[in-house]
DNA sequence: TCATTTTCGAACTGTTTGGTTACATAATAT
DNA sequence: ATATTATGTAACCAAACAGTTCGAAAATGA
């Protein structure tokens, strides 16, 4: 955060450019896409009128940066929410709870704007996002499988692929009820029980144990 | 189909009333609720613009008549996949796979009506339509594992409401991933596994196998 | 102090939108 | 035939909207 680059000449901005983006992403998030006025984000940001479309351009390149952001810095947490304990039971449970958090905090509309809005975008740039951000998740997710394989904490002929795709389904469905206004609470207690599942063995293999 | 009533007197209409709103249904489907003017509800229904406000009202009256008659129809169909198959395996597929069916029929675009565009509606009536809807699915789903439990497809300590809950969460993760253009083939794939999962028995009770 | 650079507020413009009205036309029952 | 009901087209209006222009003001370097 040190001011390293030399001031440029005039005026400076009255406004900080990456909280803007963080107004304009509520106002996504409460309003979707299509529900917002340039006056709603103008309002929003605290930015004037001609300095917005100067400084960010029109809507779609606003939403198209504040969803690049609002995935940067989700992402990252939910991430380490599932690499940092070292049990994966853990790590399923924190990167449900945190869909969860996330997508119910106070100060913002419930719901989540890469989940629930930006897919009602038609926009081919978006949708192009939306589809890498879901795979890197999958990914991710398989990633920690294995490791939990390798730590012994599933077995290895644990349905890691499968698994994962149902991790983040589900956790798409406790982001999308808590869209519809369901209380955090419920949902925590149905993030814990979604990790529970996910981690059952797979159905008893009659040959071997282990 | 018996046209019992008595015709009224004048000239009659020149559309179908339900196939005309199941025509603003695919509307809203493909742009949301915001997104649509009155003009593509126009187009699309074939009603002029002065009938479409004298018989269906504004924008907001079509958009929860549509997805009331949405629901039941969809509903119906749900219900019967759920309900119709005497095995409680074959059962959970035939739903799953009806919502991924469902989500990614050709004709109209990917995607749900009550799943994708109706939870950001910002609209009371509508909200509260979609928390009867989702306990409604929630009921429904256990009470066909109560009756699995019944037959003797699953044991009587089979967790019903948390896995019925994760029945329907796993339902909307494969429509949404229908809507953000996930092709149907990989989501079938994903729905047989997903009831595989939600079949799995709870973690071994050290006491009584049965 | 003065010139330069940038921001900001307000106003402006052409377009789109929602909702309504007016009127001629068409199809039915009586 | 006549009254009745509904349709289609067109036009209308006020409000909202996206995007731009303009001049005043603010902050900097010289």
């Amino acid at each position: 955060m040190v001011q390293n680059t030399v001031r440029p000449r005039g005026r400076p901005r009255s406004f900080d450019e990456t909280e803007a983006l963080e107004r304009a992403t509520l106002v996504f998030r409460s309003k979707g896409y299509d529900g917002v006025t340039i006056d709603d984000l103008v309002t929003a940001m605290g930015v004037g009128r001609p300095s917005l479309y100067a400084v960010f351009g029109d809507k779609r390149t606003i939403f198209l940066r504040a969803l690049r952001a609002y995935a940067a810095t989700k992402g990252a947490r939910a991430a380490k929410a599932l690499l940092a304990p070292p049990a994966l039971r853990d790590s399923l449970t924190g990167f449900l709870r945190h869909a969860v958090e996330s997508a119910t905090e106070a100060g913002s509309a419930p719901g989540c704007l890469i989940e629930c809005v930006a897919p009602l975008v038609d926009d081919a740039e978006v949708r192009q996002f939306l589809k890498d951000a879901a795979t890197g998740a999958v990914a991710l997710m398989e990633r920690r499988f294995h490791d939990g394989i390798s730590a012994g904490d599933i077995p290895s002929d644990f349905p890691v692929a499968a698994r994962a795709i149902q991790v983040i389904d589900l956790a798409r469905g406790l982001t999308m009820r808590a869209q519809m206004g369901m209380p955090r609470t419920a949902l925590l207690q149905d993030a814990e029980e979604a990790a529970e599942l996910v981690l059952l063995p797979r159905r008893e293999n009659w040959a071997t144990e282990k």
